[in-house]
DNA sequence: CTGAAAGCGCTTACAG
DNA sequence: CTGAAAGCGCTTACAG
């Protein structure tokens, strides 16, 4: 072989050090290290002498390598259920805000809405050294954090609390915002309404029922059970579950989506109806003012429920022995007039 | 103090280390990490008694150390416009899917349209050494990533080409998207078409309407340049010039839209104009088909983006020295109504 | 003002 | 089968 390649060339490309700046500027090790992170005792002259090998030499500083000696990764963890879900994007951006504010990068990625899944992102995140982690639980069971909690991992759930470990959660208000949606309804004269939510296993789903049981309740009207339909969001299922819930003798004359899938969902079905049915959902969505008529919604604040877990985040690395909390967040009725067509007699 | 702190203990968290499970084990550092990894050439015996000091203290593996031996650090980074925009979702969790395939995480963060910021955010993943990084541009001038490129960073720009510097380039077919959507619109007899585009330094934004000029010339049409406008995406500059290539003595009969931004807002001033205008924008979007009427467009594919580019990515670190290439990704119009509205006369 | 030594938590290359 | 030594690229703690 006519070239010997050096040591160093066969890692991470051909990158310079601070020991080749060093040699190249005729100095120690250390110096290279204050010039490079802006230390001060440096004299001028040796600072440019520094400065130019590291011009010449194309250095960065790896800082991968720092943070091992550091201790701390600047880096916070997220764990969501699908990278591509809308709703999830506001909240994506305002974990990436709050930890940009301090100095912090983002490794995110998707569960699936998939628990072995959720885990094994969220462990690898654990093995990086993140410093935080948020997450949205796909599961149900979060033992398998507690060690890294205790070992110092700052951990926040969002939109659903950890299962079986106590931890800080932030979430919105979904029982008060369904109460207060289906209520809106029924000051509309509605007195048959459907419920067609998620997964029963989800938190929200559950919570957002009971908020629809009590709405009725505290107007004395009766549920039938045929009213009420939990399940996947995939549109077949909640079609189906529409037009049952719409047709036989006593159909209901309004629905309430148990989240923006739903909803969508919710829309098609009701556009092809001959008669006007209410339609009120859970979460807002782009463009949910264009359609004819309007959607009315129940809308949480995504960015929010973000921002406020990341902050708790930063609170709980700051060192301020927290316990751990549980942080609601309100909702906000937007109307639109979907949910304000009347009962159709 | 009536604890002392061992020196481990304060980094973090308290977190044992390899050499903590050998001491525990009562075996070599090498041995723990044999067991570790899986390597073989540890008796049954002696690996049981490692995995039980593990489990005793519950250590999990510092990849951040780990990395820093190894050279690569099985990372990849993605630089965007915004984590929240919808257009991007689908992007980044093919991105993600493939880095996934491959055992990499994903680092990723937004730009926000400034070049400095891409800069900073694209330097600091570097600095973290990411294998590779997966760039949508918001600057024009990209040698600042040439020492990194040739330091072994693979680097694979994605809907917007690299500017001043010769990288690979995913991206869709703008001007063929563009030059079909205003021929649909030609081809349904509109004679007097609008463009509304992104500002003219966004390369995507030039060639749409290159795309539409083209049209226009194929079908020997005149433009008046009062058709034409680009600039800021904000609803205010794109209703103004909406309105304005819509009044007058010789209004436009048809809209072509340069980017979903631009389409939305069109969306809401055409729904408030008494005459029906025919509208084709550039990109799909949710619920675009729920719209009355439902919304023309030119789609491209935002996952095959990050996946072709993610494939790339991979294949140059997998060593294969190609040269820097660019890949256009054809786009599709999927017919919905708007475009299908007849010129009024 | 400057730098040599030790160490962060691992893996590599080697020797027993 | 097993482990001591060296090293990845930095920072820390210290001495000059």
């Amino acid at each position: 072989m006519p070239h010997s390649r050096r040591p160093s060339e066969t890692r991470y490309g051909n990158r310079p050090t601070m020991k080749d700046v060093a040699a190249r500027a005729g100095v120690g090790l250390k110096t290279v290290s204050r010039v490079v992170n802006g230390e001060p005792g440096v004299t001028p002259d040796t600072e440019k002498r520094v400065q130019e090998a590291i011009d010449a030499l194309g250095f960065r500083r790896n800082d991968s390598a720092r943070v091992l000696r550091k201790g701390r990764t600047a880096t916070v963890g997220l764990v969501l259920e699908d990278l591509s879900d809308p709703f999830y994007g506001p909240l994506n951006r305002a974990v990436e805000e709050v930890a940009r504010a301090h100095g912090a990068l983002l490794i995110n990625g998707s569960s699936a809405e998939d628990p072995d899944r959720e885990r094994e992102l969220a462990l690898a995140l654990c093995a990086r050294r993140v410093d935080g982690l948020v997450v949205i639980p796909a599961g149900d069971d979060h033992r398998y954090l507690e060690p890294e909690i205790r070992a110092g991992v700052a951990t926040v759930f969002v939109d659903r609390p950890a299962g079986r470990i106590d931890a800080d959660v932030v979430l919105s208000d979904s029982f008060g915002g369904a109460r207060g949606g289906v209520a809106h309804l029924i000051a509309g004269g509605h007195r048959r309404i459907g419920f067609i939510g998620d997964h029963p296993h989800i938190h929200t789903a559950t919570e957002r029922l009971r908020g629809y049981r009590a709405a009725m309740a505290d107007a004395g009207l009766p549920v039938a059970e045929s009213w009420v339909s939990l399940g996947a969001t995939a549109p077949e299922r909640v079609s189906a579950a529409a037009r049952s819930m719409l047709s036989g003798p006593e159909p209901v004359t309004a629905l309430f989506a148990g989240n923006n899938r739903v909803t969508v969902t919710a829309v098609r079905v009701l556009a092809s109806l001959p008669r006007p049915v209410a339609l009120v959902g859970f979460d807002d969505f782009e463009l949910a003012d264009l359609l004819r008529p309007g959607i009315t919604v129940v809308a949480q604040d995504a960015a929010a429920l973000g921002r406020v877990a990341t902050d708790r985040l930063f609170q709980r690395l700051a060192g301020t022995g927290l316990p751990p909390a549980r942080i609601e967040l309100p909702t906000r009725l937007i109307t639109r007039g979907s949910g304000e067509i009347p009962p159709s007699s």
